[in-house]
DNA sequence: ACGGCTATGTCCGTAGCCGAACATACACCT
DNA sequence: AGGTGTATGTTCGGCTACGGACATAGCCGT
């Protein structure tokens, strides 16, 4: 069978991906959300392509982002502890693929206590480090390195170098101030890691931009590695 | 059977609890590190009294608080998904009492498929909330707010309005200054919301704190409310 | 009673970001 | 070609917190 070009799905064993295959939809999404908060879950998303992003509520109407998820990843997990309500907002920031898995297929699989089930498990771990990690990101590092590891999080989605995404939408994600992202990325296009115009990013200078991160990112990708790789 | 003092484990039916008393084993905790991060997890912790921190580790040398665990819920949560090596610092920040039940023990009766298990799931999911909501309250929410907050935290986990508890702690924790507390607190103290004196602290005015607060607190009581309540 | 440790109070200059407004300029549509 | 909407550039004062230092004072030991 061909690799689906979600990780979690390709390390299934063959019987396990042989049964999902034909209940899974492949869906193309651009940057527009996908669950709202405090709404049903109706999808369990194995994205292929693009950046699938995890946003907290707050009451004043912002939302902070707490976690990405890639084709390395699933978004809706809180479906494999039988909580169909969303409490964050699930949105895709950059356009892809993804494929959809309706929540009650999603249901029937992991209740059989299969491999996708013990992967999710272990998933889970790794979204919990990440999103723990966004706390003390949030609260120890500046913008500048905030910005590096959400644009190397965006690359690591989009899969090439030049992907759609602007200034407010980072601003967004980050909680900060739009004109603080518009200095923030000045500074880094003078320096030659990224270039930019009107909703395009382009990468320039990835080794450059890991080295301006905060560890966050390593720490994302080591965890990764430590509970699935 | 009398009530253990843990509302996870007091949730579950009686021949569950039975199973599990004798595996139990009650002790007071001081302010002390109980599991350091990449070391193994030798205990699940069930507190009846006192508040567990759990703690992300930053190469600065810092570690950061994304979450607390008090009589609601238990510490070493990563145990569940097979998972014994901490990723996290697991810290008893407000001396009391805890349940231990052995790591291996642990793994037995999670791997039955009982009640336990189907509740730690539940609580996975809180707590994935709980540390979702400090993320998103590191980036938004001042000094002021979030210190309210964790002294909230700090009287549900004590039980009692006096608790011991220094500024340096706290500052480690919110990963703020120690400076900053003490400036802060000294407005909380002016305000007639708490007092304090050489480690220890008192809650004078619970409703005024709750005000003095972030939304966080809330959220993080209604989540616990909405799926185990 | 004394000394030493630790917790707390306080100060200062500086950095980072907020909050808000306004100016510019590109891209799309008709 | 022109108009419109949206994305980006830029400015400003003000506030929050940093980072580091030093002073004070409560508690514990001997």
């Amino acid at each position: 069978m061909a690799a689906s070009g979600n990780a979690l799905l390709d390390r299934l064993p063959g019987d396990d991906r042989a049964r999902l295959a034909p209940l899974l939809t492949r869906m193309s999404l651009g940057h527009e959300t996908l669950v709202e908060p405090t709404a049903r879950i109706r999808y369990a998303y194995f994205p292929v392509r693009g950046l699938i992003s995890i946003m907290a509520p707050l009451e004043d109407g912002r939302s902070i982002l707490v976690a990405t998820v890639g084709s390395e990843g699933m978004a809706g997990l809180t479906l494999l502890f039988g909580s169909s309500t969303a409490r964050h907002g699930i949105v895709s920031e950059i356009a892809g693929e993804s494929l959809l898995l309706a929540a009650s297929a999603f249901a029937e699989e992991v209740g059989r206590g299969g491999a996708l089930r013990t992967e999710l498990e272990r998933y889970s771990l790794v979204l919990m480090a990440q999103i723990a990690q966004t706390a003390a990101c949030n609260a120890a590092h500046v913008m500048r390195q905030r910005l590096a590891h959400l644009l190397l999080l965006c690359h690591d989605g989009a899969q090439v170098d030049t992907f759609g995404m602007t200034q407010e939408f980072l601003a967004g994600m980050l909680g900060v101030q739009r004109p603080g992202i518009s200095h923030t990325a000045d500074t880094l296009r003078a320096e030659g890691l990224i270039a930019y115009r009107r909703g395009t990013i382009q990468v320039l200078d990835r080794r450059a931009l890991e080295s301006a991160s905060c560890e966050c990112y390593a720490v994302g990708q080591a965890e990764y590695g430590r509970i699935l790789g």
